[in-house]
DNA sequence: CCACAAACTAAGCGATTGCTTAGTAATAAT
DNA sequence: ATTATTACTAAGCAATCGCTTAGTTTGTGG
């Protein structure tokens, strides 16, 4: 016995993701808000709250998007170490953007708001971490040479990795980034 | 014939600095930099033009320290590729905050900043880039065995990983920062 | 001492920020 | 058709943004 909704709240949530992905969490004012995601002010307060409500579906709706275009291929794949190679320009191609490259929102939230980003934010970020580690260490596993010591060394040195990748594709060129995804995994 | 300036301009530029380095451009405000640098609003803009104006010497005072922190020691340093091992080392402590670490401020600029970021500001930001490069190019070269395409790829590899380091130590622990710092140089 | 130039203080400018609210339109049960 | 409930539009809120300006203080040359 009411109104119904104009538009349909996931829908319009990633495309609020996709604005805080190329501009950030603090450069995207409400206003561009409003006509990226096609609604009223009002709408968006009714149904996310507050600003940090968008923002915090949109880091969900990223997470959403990353498993299934990125991660569930990663846990598909059949062939170790190589796979993990594969995820890496997957990630690439994921973020690409008009010339140079988006790089991960989770990595850029954490770039930009560091230590005084909010907890449940910082917690969706972690625990995406934790799983894409859990799964680089899976493929490590592959290789039965490799000791438990050795397989978290490097997972932690291919999770950082990662995100050397998510900032320096936003500045370097193709050949510089493909150099440095395959010295990556030349001694592993 | 005329007032003194109650400040010295390099002085109250380093503590500017410190500010933008610590939450970015557009989370620093005016105000907050009239607190930091300890000068009124009118003096500031007497002396740098406007808030870019500001960050821009910013940008220069960084430079400037990370040159004489940084740079200086990579290129007295006699120990080949050891030497850049140590320079990425010395950046942990260089960038070193209250818990975690600020990370470099050019890098942080361009990842905030992105595409649109002023030309002057990435002149800048792309010039130490070529330095530093310049500088682990010389070292990689101390190898004789390696050839030119080698030194140039591994270059390229070695600066995408500082930038991993510069993101990776703002939100990783001390061991994972490690393993990948030792990782990295394994296969050089 | 006077006059002038530069540096200070502090108030306030218009624009934009995130957010709210008053008023209207649409839907569905009675 | 009436009524209740929700969703819409659009105007506007206080606070803050980067920046300016009027008025005062300070220092130096004549």
């Amino acid at each position: 016995m009411a109104r119904k909704k104009e538009y349909i709240e996931e829908e319009v949530i990633e495309k609020a993701m996709h604005l805080f992905w190329r501009n950030g969490y603090e450069t995207t004012s409400v206003r561009m808000l409003e006509k990226e995601m096609g609604i009223n002010q009002f709408s968006m307060y009714s149904s996310f709250g507050n600003k940090h409500g968008v923002f915090l579906e949109s880091i969900k709706c990223y997470k959403k998007k990353a498993r299934q275009e990125l991660i569930d291929k990663l846990k598909q794949s059949t062939n170790g170490i190589e796979g993990i190679k594969e995820y890496f320009y997957n990630f690439i191609e994921f973020s690409k953007d008009a010339k140079l490259n988006k790089g991960c929102l989770l990595t850029n939230t954490v770039n930009e708001l560091g230590e005084q980003a909010d907890a449940v934010i910082i917690s969706e970020i972690v625990k995406f971490a934790t799983d894409v580690k859990a799964h680089i260490i899976e493929k490590l596993e592959t290789d039965k040479e490799k000791d438990l010591e050795t397989i978290d060394k490097q997972a932690n040195y291919l999770m950082v990795a990662l995100q050397g990748l998510s900032v320096a594709s936003k500045m370097f060129e193709r050949q510089q980034i493909e150099d440095f995804i395959e010295c990556t995994f030349e001694s592993l």
